[in-house]
DNA sequence: CCCTAGACGTTATAGTATAACGCTCTGTTG
DNA sequence: CAACAGAGCGTTATACTATAACGTCTAGGG
C-alpha cells in the first residue's frame, strides 16, 4: 500500500501525474515511483527548479538518492516531453502543453520560454510562427533542424508593475 | 615592447582585434592584454570554445592564469558584445556581425545560432523576423524583452552530404 | 531455469562557474 | 606630495552542474 498511486501531491498535480502515467503506458515506457515523484516535484514548484534542489527534496522521501538518481529521472521525463529544460537557468519546468492539443514527445523543437529576470518565473509558449521563422532561416542555410532552444529573458508584467 | 599591439594572431584576426580595441576606446572601456588575447583565441578558433579550453591555451602565454582570469575576460567581452555564449554548448564564439552594420553592445537580443550536432560548427544569424516574432509574443504576455537565447541544433549541409 | 534488459544504488569524478581577499597601478583630489 | 578610489588582476578555495562506471535487483521471455 505505497502512496505512489493515491497521490502525495496536490489534487491538480496528482491528476497530471495520472495522465502522464497513462501516456507512458500508451507508448510502452514506465513512469516509475521515482520518475513520478520527480515529475510531481517539478510540477508542484511551478517554476524552474535546479537538479540539486530536486535532489534535496527527493531525499526527504528517499534517503539514498544521489545525483544520478535525479538526472536519470530528468532524462526520462525530458525524453517523454513531460518536462523541459530552461538552458539559461540550468533548470527544469513541467511541460504545460495539453496532451489533447499536441504530441508531448515531438514538440520539443517548438517551445519557447519567457523568463522573468526579477522573479524567475517562466511562461511556456508554443508559438508556431517563431519556430517556423527559425526553421525557415535554418533551411536557407542548409541546416536540418532537430531541437531548438528559444528563451527570452525580461521583466514580467507583475514585476514591471511593482518596480517600474 | 610587448607583442600585444603588433599582433600575435593571423592577419585577419589582428585586424579584428584592432577594431575591437578601437570600439572599446570609443566607449570608455579598455581592451587589456588579457582580454585581447582571449578574444583572439576565440576568434581564431572559428567555432564555439569552452572556458577551460581557452584557459589551457591562454596558459601557453600566461602561466598564472586561473578560472577567474578567463571568466573575467569572457564577461567583459560578452558585455561589449564582442563575443556570444552558446548556451547549449556552454561555449563562446566571436561575434560575427560587422560593426558598420550594427551596434555590438545592443544586438544581443537579436542573434540566433545554428549548431551542427555532428561537427559542432555554428552559424550566427541576425534575422530580424525571428527576433521580432519572439518580441511580439513576449509583449502579448506583458513581458519586457531584455536578452534572448535562440539556438537551433541540427545537421549542417556539409555533414548531411557526408553522412546522408 | 537461464538469460536479458531496464531500473536503480553507489562511488567517484568530470566539467562549469563564482566567492572572497589582497595586491598593484593609475588617476585624482585635497 | 599624501591619501584615496576604482579597475584589473593574482590566488586560493569552493560551489554548482553533470556524467562515468560498475554492481545489484527484478520482471519477463525463451
Amino acid at each position: 500500500m505505497g502512496m505512489q498511486s493515491g497521490g502525495s501531491f496536490g489534487e491538480r498535480t496528482d491528476a497530471l501525474l495520472d495522465r502522464a502515467a497513462a501516456a507512458c503506458d500508451r507508448n510502452g515506457s514506465r513512469l516509475t515511483d521515482i520518475r513520478r515523484h520527480v515529475l510531481g516535484l517539478v510540477l508542484e514548484s511551478g517554476r524552474p527548479v535546479g537538479a540539486y534542489d530536486l535532489l534535496d527534496r527527493l531525499r526527504g522521501a528517499r534517503k539514498g538518492a544521489a545525483p544520478p538518481t535525479i538526472y536519470r529521472a530528468l532524462d526520462f521525463l525530458l525524453e517523454q516531453g513531460l518536462i523541459h529544460k530552461v538552458e539559461r537557468l540550468s533548470a527544469f519546468v513541467g511541460c504545460m502543453q495539453d496532451e489533447a492539443t499536441h504530441d508531448h514527445a515531438h514538440h520539443d523543437h517548438r517551445v519557447q520560454f519567457l523568463i522573468c529576470s526579477r522573479c524567475s518565473r517562466t511562461v511556456e509558449l508554443d508559438d508556431p510562427s517563431i519556430a517556423e521563422a527559425l526553421a525557415a532561416a535554418a533551411a536557407r542555410h542548409g541546416f536540418q533542424a532537430q531541437r531548438s532552444t528559444i528563451e527570452l529573458e525580461g521583466v514580467c508584467g507583475d514585476c514591471a508593475a511593482q518596480a517600474g
